[in-house]
DNA sequence: AACTATTTATAAGA
DNA sequence: TTCTTATAAATAGTT
């Protein structure tokens, strides 16, 4: 139809092709849309124009969707073209509930509910597994209040250690302070022995200046009580 | 075109517009064959006819899917058709796997394994619960087997009257036999003998007579030595 | 399904 | 792209 017959061929001419993909597009969606309305059917014409861009064009018939025309698409041809992804995620679902609620009924029986459908053999097993649990437990419990307990020591280890250089290297300053006294007035000595008197009180609640070591202390030595 | 114009408005004729949707859905597939062919174009073209039954008819061009050209759709539209549906699965499988994981780690502790997380006090509460539910499970097991006891209990009494009445029932009988004997002659006494005798034999081994209660029976009794 | 008068689409040109 | 127009193609009504 035109001023001359053509062949059913690849158009080599890059302008040409191109407006005779742009006039016949126009021509089919005319069409597809008359069908429409000529006999109430459905449409959804999806296009791609080929020239570089690829660019997309559409005709959907009026009052429908083109989701909803692909979903009748699926449903009439019985299958699901997204049947393997959509398949893999709905069997990933079904496993994910099985195993989620064979770890329910697990832990229903382990913590001591659900357990009417158990035998007495069932049960037997079931007690046998807990009391192991227990010992387990216990055992873990043991472990970690000896680690605990030695991790305390070592740090009062550490701290008495340090403590016991302080007070070497006081000594030590206050062995100086005594030859000054020696050679020197009687204020200094009596500065000198409030400084000592100090010390001491320094030594004695050391914890104090650290707070932080101080609280971690205080509840590794609480738990053995807890 | 054709014989006469027709106006573009919904075709009253039933068989009328069956006729022209045949035709004119030809034209369409054949043009957007033309276009595929001729512009280089990818198709899809999905037609529902709605005279009742909704038949399907697709063209697509060669060469390539309608999923293809659906997923280039949504592509370029930049919208996923399917969002809903494959978003509420995303999120479904997310839930359930996080879920999973949670009871995993549960029953973990609940059997003994993977107690490094566990603090002292942790470990204290898990014992308590442990122990609970052995305590519960005991329990349990105690009432199974109280329930089976009285079970079997009330099987072999009523299985114990079941034989009494037999035995008096068979008792009747013999009497008459004997009364026929004392009327009779030799050869009916001696089958009697006999017939007492075989009787004595089914009561020892009455279970036999009825397999299915006595496969019960053994297992209810063997229970306790489990 | 085939025919055909007529309408419609469109190829080529502007 | 759009308009024009000669001509090919599609198709409405008929058989």
């Amino acid at each position: 139809m035109g001023r001359g017959k053509i062949a059913i061929k690849p158009i080599e001419n890059s302008t040409n092709r191109q407006v005779t993909y742009s006039k016949r597009r126009n021509g089919i969606f005319k069409k597809a849309h008359e069908l429409t309305v000529l006999c109430d059917a459905k449409v959804s014409l999806i296009m791609f124009s080929n020239s570089g861009c690829a660019k997309l064009h559409e005709y959907i018939s009026p009052n429908t969707t083109t989701k909803t025309i692909y979903d009748q698409y699926q449903k009439t041809l019985e299958v699901d073209l997204w049947k393997t992804h959509s398949e893999r995620m709905q069997e990933s679902l079904k496993k994910l509930k099985e195993t989620n609620y064979k770890l329910r009924r697990e832990i229903g029986q382990r913590i001591g509910e659900d357990l009417n459908g158990l035998s007495f053999q069932d049960l037997c097993v079931l007690e046998e597994h807990l009391s192991y649990t227990v010992a387990v437990v216990r055992e873990r419990k043991l472990h970690v209040i000896k680690t605990q307990t030695e991790t305390t020591k070592k740090k009062v280890r550490h701290l008495e250690e340090k403590n016991g250089n302080l007070l070497l290297e006081l000594e030590a300053k206050c062995e100086i302070h005594y030859r000054v006294v020696d050679n020197g007035d009687y204020e200094s000595a009596l500065a000198l022995a409030n400084g000592t008197s100090n010390l001491y009180a320094f030594h004695i609640h050391h914890n104090y200046m650290n707070p932080h070591h101080h609280e971690t202390e205080v509840k590794s030595h609480d738990l053995p009580l807890a």
